[in-house]
DNA sequence: CTGAAAGCGCTTACAG
DNA sequence: CTGAAAGCGCTTACAG
């Protein structure tokens, strides 16, 4: 008798009452007392709902599913749940599913295309009414099987080929980071740019990679290393850099946990942050603020990011026309880029005009670069 | 129509082979060929097999759970998924169910107990046949009513009253911590106690005052501070300390995150790791071997306690007999605690025999006070 | 306002 | 070896 205890059912309340299991059914489906009136009397319906609340009844999600042919039930692929930023991900779409009457099943696919479709097949074959994914390849031609079989799905965290997606605009995100780094006086930057095949990393790169290209910095391709998403990732990707280069002004690693691993690495080298290299991250996780020299980095709205793809998935559900979202980032300063100690920053030599004071925001932030050039308002 | 594509039944196939759906569920939930003859001809059976796989035949599990009255799925409440040690036991949970044919559906609790409530109401309306719960207050009466209605559940990582539970022995680890500690000449030490209803912090600080005590050094009743498991928690326990206390000899933070947290603190005053106090975290997260100060820590087996549980409550739904289970930690020795930099550790004054060289296994651990007094073999 | 009936997809005695 | 039938708990036309 392996662990089901006994659930009321209809046919309880219903023979109680005096009914039919019918009755009791429309009245507990009815969202008011008044619209219950259309199906019952007045004092059936107070009758059916003190019953149902004696006995703690709920409908078996089973028994509803198999008759409804839904199942509530949404499934989540991750590459890692351990990775704070997929965790905060699935965080927000779990919440957002819970007050949709949703739930969800996650799984780890550790970013292996095999695994991957294996977790796919088993999250369909429960019956999950839609996916949502956060480990998409950028040309992942498996996606395609999925789609032809009329899955529906939306991509979070990562986008992928004209498939719906939340993202954060990485973009933007690795601009405003290299923006940053170009007035805080680094020109010679070298990029953490994650998997090759995270659209986050890549873009992120792309991001700063254009930045500088609009003020004449150009990134040496050595300088952009590839690796893991995680502590021990960003440590290598730095202990490669440092041991074949010249050390760079900026390190930018595409993410906190990265960056953490760079810290290591440079500490390895009795190398110092920011006084000899200044070092941003990205995400703005927990520990960014609170490591021992607080990190800059770019802040991205992952939990919204969560709540939006489980919306768009809904949507989805209900043919309803959907586009790709993306959110903005903003970028928070503190001291592992920070100026407080260090000479204070010569504009970047391929600057044309010196002269040209920066704008910034309210916060200090220069948000893009073609701002900081144009003169004052 | 939300979502639901089309599945091949069991009477897809039994029309088009020309038999019932009553063979055709024979067959396939028969484990071999050869145990299927009890039910079909070696010829229906070729041909049920072959129009299963060229549908992509799987068993509706809503229909199958009507019928069965069992769902194979497993609840899981988590404080918080974004806290990696959780995040990595329920990976351990979720992999081992997996294997076993069910699926977890994982909650946030927040370490509410009116949250937790409702999310176990949640699972429950959802069928589980089980609860695994990482959110066990220490005292949690709320954990009766759960138990009195007759559900099954074993508690992870923290243990409550008398409920099943798989930890990790975290009396044990508090103990190596406070030897290490007092082997490296430290006796004047602080501990972050974690949250007072988690029995995990209770039993490392535990651990580590036994430890003391048995060395004759007493714990000032202030310097245990409690706060939260994470980066921000470990902050403010640090700062709380060092306002109003002389710099202790060592910190004893019972959570990895924690310890970043007191990291940032001390930091901030300009005081070094190890040099002016030593550090020593908890868990021995991905984090802990990269910090820039590589940070001393125990090493508890999150993820098989993940596995274990899951067995445990499996065993429980089949009415064994079952028992918890204490899974033992070790000590990891790096920098923050380092001796290379600071002059020869002093033995403890409380000691008695100064003379008594210590007793450490290969991997230079002191395991036991009482190890580290004998005279070697 | 209420009931009787069908049926979602499965499993499993009961017959033969 | 195979089939016909019942029934898990629900929802929802169809009748009245």
């Amino acid at each position: 008798m392996a662990g089901r205890r006994d659930h009321a059912t209809l046919q309880t309340i219903a023979s109680e009452i005096g009914v039919t299991p019918s009755t009791v059914s429309r009245v507990l489906n009815s969202a008011s007392d008044s619209s219950a009136r259309r199906w019952a009397s007045a004092d059936t319906i107070r009758r059916v709902r003190e019953s149902a609340a004696a006995h703690g009844y709920s409908p078996d999600p089973q028994a509803v599913g198999l008759r409804t042919r839904r199942s509530n039930l949404i499934g989540v692929v991750v590459p890692r749940l351990q990775d704070y930023v997929l965790a905060t991900i699935y965080e927000g779409i779990d919440e957002a599913a819970r007050g949709e009457g949703f739930a969800t099943l996650v799984t780890n696919s550790l970013d292996d295309p095999k695994k991957h479709e294996l977790v796919v097949e088993t999250l369909l074959s429960r019956r999950v009414e839609g996916l949502i994914l956060g480990d998409a390849h950028i040309d992942g031609t498996y996606l395609d099987t999925v789609a032809e079989r009329g899955v529906k799905f939306v991509l979070v965290s990562r986008r992928a080929r004209d498939f719906i997606s939340v993202t954060c605009d990485d973009h933007l995100g690795g601009r405003l980071v290299a923006e940053h780094l170009l007035a805080t006086g680094r020109s010679n930057i070298a990029i953490l740019a994650g998997e090759p095949y995270a659209s986050t990393g890549i873009d992120r790169t792309q991001g700063a990679v254009d930045a500088l290209r609009a003020a004449g910095v150009d990134v040496s391709a050595d300088l952009v290393v590839h690796g893991p998403f995680d502590v021990q990732g960003g440590r290598q990707a730095t202990e490669r850099i440092l041991s074949r280069h010249p050390l760079p002004d900026a390190i930018f690693a595409t993410n906190d946990f990265a960056a953490i691993g760079a810290m290591g690495a440079l500490r390895d080298r009795g190398i110092t942050i920011p006084d000899d290299v200044a070092l941003v991250g990205y995400n703005d996780t927990a520990l960014a603020a609170a490591l021992p020299v607080p990190l800059t980095t770019v802040r991205s709205p992952m939990h919204e990011i969560g709540r939006r793809g489980l919306a768009l998935l809904l949507a989805m559900l209900r043919d309803e026309p959907v586009e790709s979202q993306r959110l903005t980032p903003t970028l928070v300063i503190r001291e592992s880029t920070g100026t407080g100690r260090r000479a204070p920053a010569p504009a970047p030599v391929t600057v044309r005009d010196e002269s040209v004071p920066q704008r910034r925001d309210a916060r200090g932030v220069c948000h893009t670069l073609a701002a900081c050039l144009d003169p004052p308002g």
